[in-house]
DNA sequence: AAAGAAAGCCCCGTTTCCGGGGCTTTTTAT
DNA sequence: ATAAAAAGCCCCGGAAACGGGGCTTTCTTT
């Protein structure tokens, strides 16, 4: 067990004050949680972690007159190689591009400021989900939102049954038809919404569920 | 294939006028859908299922003076053999013993008042759905949500993850903890809120997530 | 200090899922 | 009438999930 009860040092570095009082206001009443300097500038923000030597460090990406990613390896360097802080970068503009650049300017991960306070938890609790793994970045959203053009109004029923959290199987059996067709067919549903299995089709939905348009509801051709 | 697209005739019998006012509006607007008959009393449904022979049957369960189970044996003397109609049991009160009353007298679902628009379009929609399989009733509800109590912190952060669509290879990348680990969570958590698949588990989170103790953000403890 | 809970680890057998392919029949549209 | 699209079916191999067990280490609590 690796559960680690000591606070967390955290350091925020960001010259807009809006976004620190925002930050600040979420990570404060979290237990566990510390806050121990906020910053304007890289400057001090090295100055700072030479200091305190935080556990976690938020920082953004578009500071004034500097970038936030050239920041990454002055701190590597000004620090011992067995310090190993978990830091983040904030931006208000969120691609895989940014992504990328984020990770191999040594960060842990990168932080959509677009997102809500629940998920930027979650994203400094897991840092290993934000870095290597999926990120729900606009671009990949817009290639499934797209693609659902491209679905048959059975593909779209056969959604709606695995949603539900129904297996093949089941489905099958809801639908008179072999178990084959409907693999045959969350096959294509997978392939033309770049999904891999069935509880990242799930997840995606709920988070995007109002905004798409699958609401079958005006069309019964495949009642059975 | 077995489609049908011929227009799916419709009859309601039901006594009180709001709630078939209801279920007319929800089912107008549906393409291929027509409401034939509304009745009020069993003799003039049977009168009205031998003139029609309707696709669809809604029977409210508690008619006056008559009891809406009670019908079905004697639609089916009535009708010949080859034909099968979808007839449900319209109920306000929903439970187990409910629903399998239903199925015992020949229904083909039973479908709660206090479900969505959207349910009971799908309800119908999808039948088979409706009698053999998982109805969320609202003791297996009841279950799961006083099962959350039994969860431990590291169970609720791992149904985090899991709600986000990851596989236990990544949740345990992320936790840096083994696969074996993570399954064992997962089978602890599935037996005390008595799922079968993280399908199930996804559908029924973001079903409930608004209701749900399970928000962890004010405990830090897990972090890695 | 001892007991119990929580977390972590492992093996096994079975089932389901996933991805790749190929194929026929029905429906729809030109 | 014909072509294209949609729906349905099947096989295979590998990966993952599921359910059952057992077992150790690390907290936490009394």
């Amino acid at each position: 067990m690796n559960t680690q009860k000591a606070l967390l040092k955290t350091i925020i570095c960001d010259d807009h004050p809006l976004v620190l009082e925002g930050l600040s206001a979420i990570l404060l009443p979290i237990k566990g949680f510390e806050i121990q300097t906020i910053v304007q500038n890289g400057a001090d923000l090295l100055q700072a972690i030479q200091l305190h030597h935080p556990d976690v460090i938020l920082i953004d990406a578009h500071l004034k007159n500097e970038i936030g990613f050239d920041l990454i390896p002055k701190i590597k360097e000004q620090t011992p190689t067995n310090y190993n802080p978990n830091i983040f970068i904030i931006t208000s503009y969120m691609d895989d591009y940014m992504v990328s650049k984020a990770l191999h300017s040594g960060a842990t991960g990168c932080i959509s400021k677009s997102i809500t306070g629940e998920e930027f938890i979650q994203a400094i609790k897991f840092p290993k989900l934000n870095s290597s793994l999926t990120i729900p970045s606009n671009i990949q959203t817009e290639i499934k939102r797209s693609g659902i053009a491209l679905l048959t109004q059975r593909e779209k029923d056969i959604i709606q049954l695995i949603t539900q959290g129904h297996s093949s199987k089941k489905i099958a059996e809801c639908l008179n038809i072999s178990t084959f067709t409907v693999e045959t067919h969350k096959k294509n549903i997978y392939r033309k919404l770049k999904f891999n299995s069935a509880t990242e089709l799930l997840a995606w939905y709920f988070a995007n569920k109002d905004f798409l348009p699958l609401n079958a509801n005006d069309n019964f051709d495949s009642y059975n």
